[in-house]
DNA sequence: GTCTATATTGCGATAGAC
DNA sequence: GTCTATCGCAATATAGAC
């Protein structure tokens, strides 16, 4: 396979990092480069100039390589909701109770937070300021964290570990919103509370721990 | 005072927008304008012209009044936030109890989000895509919501209505989150649950009982 | 106050040398 | 595969007429 991305990425989006990257030292370094800039930044206020000088490569590279900025864009998008996707599916398939997929979710997403701190970054960047992407390959993958967790909240129901009084469309809602990991990480509340060692994770803790109970059926 | 907006901003930006503009159709018409672009798109991706047009106005009065697009977008920023700012000003005032004071923020979000639907998500598009206002307009007003919160939490703990075993700081950013409103008026979720009248009203109800329980002392 | 026309800059993409 | 030079374009701000 010796292609030009830009021209796969034309006819398929699904091919994971890894496959790409793994011979393409360039390549490599250009996306570890833009998902941090395009994630906190947003698309419109990142140049090639920016994302070629943070890779370290010749900025006629990205063109060469992706079609364009708004091409590398789309891919590092695409890239990173596939983990997300990814990690729903695995528990998805985990023969375990609904309570405990959420409690694994919520783990799954700090711990992939260590490792790729980007992912829901760049999603709520485009819930909250949408690009052109955005129903191509963002509202997918909405859809899908949305009726796995709205799925969960009805069989604990059924389960008779929540309870039944509570919509479930609104509540997983409210638990997309309250397991976002990136808000917590911002330097804004390290400034706010700088005893803590490690805000996301503390934070993620006690979050989950209070929503289980605000939802859990009373005796 | 017959001075220019833009002289004025540079001196003091603590003026109200209905001070400026109620005898100023001109400049009302492209604050107007401005606030749901800059809300929806984010700084860098609205230009000058989309402005103008929105607002059906000459481009060229966009810099007449304002100074250019930066210096219109400090101004809404700072405009929108400031509401927010009163808001918790008022409600710290009454002589209500913390759980009370809790409540009673949630409704002003959301009947506040009637006729202003941009503020919260002028704050939160800052947040995860932060400007060079973000210092200068922005932290204050975080700091401010977030040391309200807490109060109001700790209050609660002392009364012995919450829980004393949660942290106050986590659980004043995880309030933050479930709270806003503009999220849960996406389109998106407009989309994922049609049947719904008015999603951020049945959102706001629903999650605020969720973690009031949540963090309630349990007898 | 409002408009047209223009100056200027910076960006993104590409051609072509190496 | 990488680099330099450059073309074309869009965007912002401004000068000056009305």
């Amino acid at each position: 396979m010796n292609l030009k991305i830009s021209r796969v990425m034309g006819k398929d989006v699904n091919i994971t990092r890894k496959e790409i990257c793994a011979d393409k030292p360039t390549v490599n370094k250009i996306i570890e480069a833009a998902i941090p800039l395009f994630a906190t930044k947003g698309l419109a206020a990142v140049s090639v100039k920016e994302l070629a000088d943070a890779a370290g490569v010749n900025i006629a590279l990205i063109s060469y390589y992706f079609g364009g900025k708004d091409n590398l864009y789309a891919f590092v998008l695409e890239n990173q909701l596939s983990i997300l996707r990814e990690a729903i599916d695995a528990i998805s398939k985990e023969e375990i109770s609904a309570v405990k997929k959420l409690r694994c979710f919520a783990d799954i997403l700090l711990v992939t937070n260590k490792k790729n701190p980007y992912i829901d970054r760049l999603f709520f960047t485009e819930v909250f300021n949408p690009t052109k992407y955005f129903d191509h390959l963002v509202k997918s993958a909405a859809r899908h964290a949305h009726y796995f967790l709205q799925g969960c909240i009805e069989d604990a129901q059924s389960n008779g570990e929540f309870r039944a009084d509570i919509d479930s469309d609104l509540a997983a809602m409210s638990l997309l919103k309250i397991l976002n990991v990136s808000f917590t990480a911002q330097d804004l509340f390290k400034e706010l509370m700088p005893s803590k060692q490690d805000i996301a994770a503390e934070y993620m803790s006690q979050a989950i721990e209070i929503y289980l109970t605000g939802v859990a059926k009373r005796p």
